[in-house]
DNA sequence: GATAACCTTCAACTTTACTATAAGGTTTAA
DNA sequence: TTAAACCTTATAGTAAAGTTGAAGGTTATC
């Protein structure tokens, strides 16, 4: 198949798909007489694994150690499993900032009346004119 | 005082104040004698409210923002509240997205023995071959 | 007086992951 | 047959927020 049909298949943009192989993240695709890229069911299952793993947050190299333990059939889980715990740890921590984060701005915009008069508690905080943050 | 003292004071680094000077967020610093730029107590302050405003995770554009109502002694404190609260919003979906993509992993993990063979879920999960994630 | 530690400008580079454009060849459908 | 809808390559641009480097002037210290 051609590439705009393999993408419309794995929702990975002909563009994208393009520069995936730019990269190196999926081998030079087959060519068809024309010269086209031609693409089988197998390449569309392999940007289906690309853009699920995407989707999770995983970064494009963190995509190309999962494709080669995908393709090693020979792989220990255990190698797989440690990337993803990677992942996760990684995601903890950004949920956690991200959560501390909400938690200061919350504390400093319920202080603040949020009406026509000018003092704010907000960018007093913001100031550094209070104790609650940094 | 020089750059450097600015920059000790506030923990923004010289380059980033030069930098934060040549896109406007601030204004062209005072020159001393010799040409240095030359920084008050009330530069560093701002400088200050720059780089808790950037902790807290407003992009430069919101800073702007917020420098110009901290300015504007008349502001309506809602105004400030505003930017405050959609800046929340925004940290609440990237917290909620983070937490789905985490329990997704999660779930792979947990059903991955972790040992040296091959058989793995999570690359079956990240394949699309159960019906765990998307 | 030398040398380190400052400061200056300006342009270019970094990161990540694409996206866009130009100029052109191919295929399909009316 | 001609127009739309594909495909090709190569180059450049985008986002955001800085960082780096070169080439040089200034100041503080030994």
């Amino acid at each position: 198949m051609n590439i705009g049909q393999a993408a419309k298949l794995s929702d990975v943009s002909a563009k994208t798909i393009r520069y995936y192989e730019s990269i190196g993240l999926i081998p030079k695709a087959a060519r068809a007489d024309n010269g086209y890229r031609d693409y089988s069911e197998n390449d569309v299952e392999t940007l289906r694994f690309i853009k699920r793993s995407r989707n999770l947050g995983f970064s494009v190299e963190d995509v190309s150690n999962l494709l080669d333990l995908w393709r090693d059939k020979e792989r220990a889980s255990a190698d797989v499993k440690a990337v993803a715990l990677k992942h996760i740890e990684d995601v903890e921590t950004r949920i956690q900032e991200l959560q501390s984060i909400r938690d200061t701005l919350t504390n400093l915009t319920e202080s603040c009346h949020g009406d026509d008069r000018p003092d704010c508690p907000i960018l007093e905080g913001l100031a550094g004119n209070n104790g609650c943050c940094n």
